[in-house]
DNA sequence: AATGTCTGTCAGTGATTACTGACATCATAA
DNA sequence: TTATGATGTCAGTAATCACTGACAGACATT
């Protein structure tokens, strides 16, 4: 963890997020996050106050909240099984940016009230634009039109449920990559909701 | 929460799985737990001893341990879709009744270890007898025969995360109930694996 | 009546922890 | 050189918290 080139205030932030990320924000001290920085505790606090105003300046500086929306944009072709195939890897990519923060902020949401709308936003995004997707894909007759919103919903669920195991990590489920994954699940619901 | 008819020692268990599942283990005082629990803190640790073996008492106490091979055995009819409903609908059960220890569980994993462990067996007991049901399935031309392990998991993943997101709250997806979901994500597997 | 069991109250201890003030050090810029 | 800003050290405070011992009351069993 050897951030020297950072700043101090970075070099704070990226620490307070790693230890409360693993051990919970009142399992870290911030004596630990300030040695972790390499700094001395009086300076975390010269920095940001207090040990609240620390976390929430790191969700501030580090949550990336770009929108799903432009993503897609210009990425969606109109071909369901490759538009999936890109949804999954949007999907996966930014929940991985922001793996650490939207640990913290499901594990301390009573502590921390606010952060976990932050964090949900995503999610919420992308099963509007999946549903939208759904729905005008059906007009296309390009799919089967039943239940859009809990089509996207499903595959919105299996792609969560992947990402909260972790599986880049191994630990849960050591024999499933993600990639393998992404491809498997997308074929699935592509024949699934294919006309 | 009057539990008054209850033993002490249930009242105490109770409250303290309660209050951990919410605020964490480090986030709720021995005070609290046995104040909620109608009784004296002095009380607590006379039965309990530390805070610590409290929590494990819990565990030991309430964590439903049923084998999910047991429940599939003489429910499985060799229909596709009626047999994923069985495996959603019980899935649900068994991870709804287990909620509160899971929470706590993923939550304070680094500060209780072998907790995670116990919790975890479910899910991957039944990633086991789905992939072996899915195989079987295809030897009888009842199914399509590409990766059983990887559809498995699929599924499980969709159920997986609907359960993390905890749709009978209705607080992430207010308009989203668990069982039209059931419903709808059986029929998508179904469809999609069926020859 | 006597005994044991369960509980509460009270008053504490020792450890931890967020947070502070005073002062020194050191590099860089003016 | 001098001033400034960022940092470290040290010693400390006030609060919290897991946990304890001593004593007493309530109740049931014998």
């Amino acid at each position: 963890m050897e951030n020297n080139n950072l700043g101090s205030s970075d070099r704070l932030l990226l620490a307070a997020i790693n230890l409360i990320s693993e051990r919970g924000y009142n399992g870290v001290t911030t004596q630990e996050i300030a040695t972790a920085a390499g700094l001395s505790e009086k300076t975390l606090f010269r920095h940001f106050g207090s040990k609240q105003k620390l976390l929430e300046s790191a969700f501030d500086r580090y949550h990336y909240a770009e929108e799903m929306r432009k993503l897609f944009k210009e990425k969606l072709v109109w071909e369901l099984e490759e538009d999936l195939l890109t949804v999954s890897r949007t999907y996966h990519e930014i929940m991985n940016r922001n793996r650490k923060l939207i640990q913290i902020s499901t594990r301390d949401e009573v502590q921390l009230p606010g952060f976990k709308e932050r964090t949900q936003q995503h999610p919420l995004q992308l099963l509007e634009i999946l549903t939208n997707y759904f729905i005008a894909m059906g007009e296309k007759g390009k799919m089967i039109r039943t239940d859009p919103k809990m089509q996207a919903f499903t595959f919105m669920m299996s792609q969560f449920g992947a990402f909260v195991n972790n599986l880049e990590a191994g630990k849960n489920y050591p024999d499933i990559a993600l990639e393998p994954f992404m491809h498997e699940s997308v074929k699935i619901f592509a024949r699934a909701l294919t006309p």
